[in-house]
DNA sequence: GCTTTATATTTGTATGTACAAACAATAATG
DNA sequence: CATTATTGTTTGTACATACAAATATAAAGC
């Protein structure tokens, strides 16, 4: 009974599914040292040099303050720096982030392969943007 | 750019959504005082009075020491007690976590209502299936 | 130009989850 | 039956995330 309970409730299927993945993106990403939002962040800042924090918060749906504790571990890391220009803290990858980018990418088209062998990789990109697109609509934002 | 690998990446899609919906099952599960995942282990528990904590971190797909943590809390708020038998620790429902079980039904049905306002109720209920075929599928369960 | 309001970031604190190691009890083996 | 292996639970520790309050800067209103 609870069974059905639970497959019918998003919330429970949706958290079970992000700890499975989860699993799968760290054990994905541990090879160039970074955890899976830590790549994303990489990626957001080689795309623009010079991104605020709360772009980036936007673009990976994060809370600012989830974004500070971030940034701080990365910069910890020596993958990136920030420059604060008045309220703003822009951010910069330095040469040691930079030299990461085509591993990111492997990582990332591996971590894809990994669960596409699984789910059939049309299967599991349809319901990726499917779920995309369930969040923007969650989250009141008009169609994507 | 980013975005686009974003919209393609399940681990991101999936953990997304999550924290969408937990923020919305815990405000929902708030008027009864108890986290969504306490709700689920108390009606586990209604359903069979004196499981295990190894089952019940089966039905929850959490980890043992994760159902260790959370049944301390709900027996800190005398909603369940354990009896240890062998190495086995049974679970068993309080007078005052029984008396919340209505509470309870009525907090998942309007969390379900709520979603399913925004997304649609047959989607809704769709994708929430999909989701937990794609998690067994990953997690090697066969077909459900 | 001060004062108020809005915006971006940080800090303190809390929660949920997990892993790995420790512990405790049972079962299997020689 | 004594030792070893297995199983279920707990403990110590760590991480990602968030909320709320504090801080710092910029913009608007009078």
């Amino acid at each position: 009974m609870l069974d059905t309970y639970l497959k019918e409730c998003l919330y429970f299927t949706a958290n079970r599914l992000g700890r499975v993945l989860t699993k799968m993106a760290e054990d994905e990403f541990a090879s160039c040292g970074l955890s899976p939002n830590g790549a994303f962040l990489l990626m957001a800042v080689y795309e623009q040099e010079g991104i605020t924090q709360k772009r980036l918060g936007e673009m990976l749906h994060l809370q600012p303050s989830t974004v500070t504790r971030l940034i701080e571990k990365m910069i910890g890391r020596g993958l990136i720096y920030n420059q604060t220009e008045g309220r703003l803290s822009r951010i910069y990858s330095t040469d040691k982030g930079r030299s990461l980018e085509a591993q990111i990418e492997r990582c990332w088209d591996s971590l894809r392969e990994r669960y596409g062998a699984l789910l059939g990789v049309e299967y599991g990109d349809r319901i990726t943007l499917e779920l995309y697109e369930a969040s923007d609509k969650l989250e009141g934002k008009r169609e994507s």
